[in-house]
DNA sequence: CACATTTTTGA
DNA sequence: CAAAAATGT
């Protein structure tokens, strides 16, 4: 409902260009290199290969994903090919608004490519709506929005599957190549962060704080709406969220959206070789342990 | 933006 | 009887 009454209005207005100047302000600025805000650390060696920080940087995004990403858009599930527009960090930031990605849009598509823009306007029409959500529960990130899900029976989180998680070894393909990207680059294609967040909360049984935690520390395109938003929207306990039983099997996603493993062997060194891990859990055993907690929050006697 | 199971379809 | 569609969680 959010997006269609969006799209029942106005378009947004068009964006004015930086002044010059501003009478009456006398104002010198730094130049952003000069404080050396890039990391220096070994762990952001790969960053500037990724993106380019900056105004500059978002708008060449903007029209890498125009010429080349809009036209694949419709394999946009596909992580291991570049459809996705990578503007996260960017609108993050500020550094580019959703209005000008909404006429940049608009004035580039054509008939052949108007399906992908809109799903794509579509998307970004979710960061919006995670805004609006924000908006209205400051405290989106600590507390469930649907509270039947207060009841829900997390068990205390095992610090080795944690910890497995987080670095990318639970022996679970698509799980690890994606939070290996997220360790090593900073981001995480959006299928694979939902398939990571299903198994974290209904494979681990792991509180989608938890997870929501990790990923505020490690994203470069953490955002305090979307971030939190999307963890409630796999979870189910957000607004129009997915429904707690629907549970993503890392095998079948990996199947259908990286059939030639492009994706899994880049992210994963030690993929098919002896040394990779295998899985910590079972995915069928705790995916019905997950659906009957699921029915012990609902207050419902166990099957059988 | 799921998956498993049941029911229906149709060659 | 296999595949597609509907259904329940």
């Amino acid at each position: 409902p959010f997006w269609k009454s969006i799209l029942a209005g106005p378009a947004p207005r068009q964006s004015v260009t930086a002044p010059r100047s501003i009478a009456g302000v006398e104002a010198t600025s730094d130049l952003l290199d000069s404080w050396n805000l890039f990391p220096d650390r070994p762990w952001a060696n790969d960053f500037p290969n990724q993106w380019t920080p900056g105004e500059t940087g978002a708008r060449e995004r903007l029209e890498r994903f125009l010429d080349n990403g809009l036209a694949l858009y419709h394999r946009r599930d596909e992580p291991g090919i570049e459809s996705t527009s990578g503007l996260s960090p960017h609108l993050r930031f500020g550094e580019i608004s959703p209005y000008q990605v909404w006429h940049a849009v608009e004035s580039v598509v054509t008939p052949e490519t108007r399906a992908n823009a809109s799903r794509f306007l579509s998307e970004v029409g979710w960061r919006e709506f995670s805004y609006h959500q924000l908006f209205h529960n400051t405290d989106l990130h600590r507390r469930n929005l649907r509270a039947e899900f207060d009841e829900f029976p997390w068990e205390e989180p095992n610090p080795a599957h944690l910890s497995a998680w987080k670095k990318g070894k639970t022996g679970v393909e698509l799980v690890d190549a994606g939070m290996r990207e997220l360790w090593k680059i900073g981001t995480m294609h959006n299928r694979v962060r939902m398939v990571a967040a299903s198994f974290l909360i209904k494979n681990l049984g792991i509180d989608w704080r938890i997870g929501e935690a990790w990923f505020w520390n490690t994203l470069v395109d953490a955002d305090e709406a979307s971030n939190p938003a999307s963890w409630q929207w796999v979870a189910g306990s957000g607004y129009d969220a997915a429904p707690y039983f629907r549970v993503f099997n890392p095998e079948l996603q990996a199947a259908k959206f990286d059939p030639d493993s492009v994706y899994r062997a880049r992210w994963i060194e030690e993929y098919n070789t002896p040394l990779y891990p295998e899985p910590i859990v079972s995915l069928s055993d705790t995916r019905a342990r997950a659906l009957a907690d699921y029915a012990t929050m609902r207050g419902e006697r166990p099957q059988q």
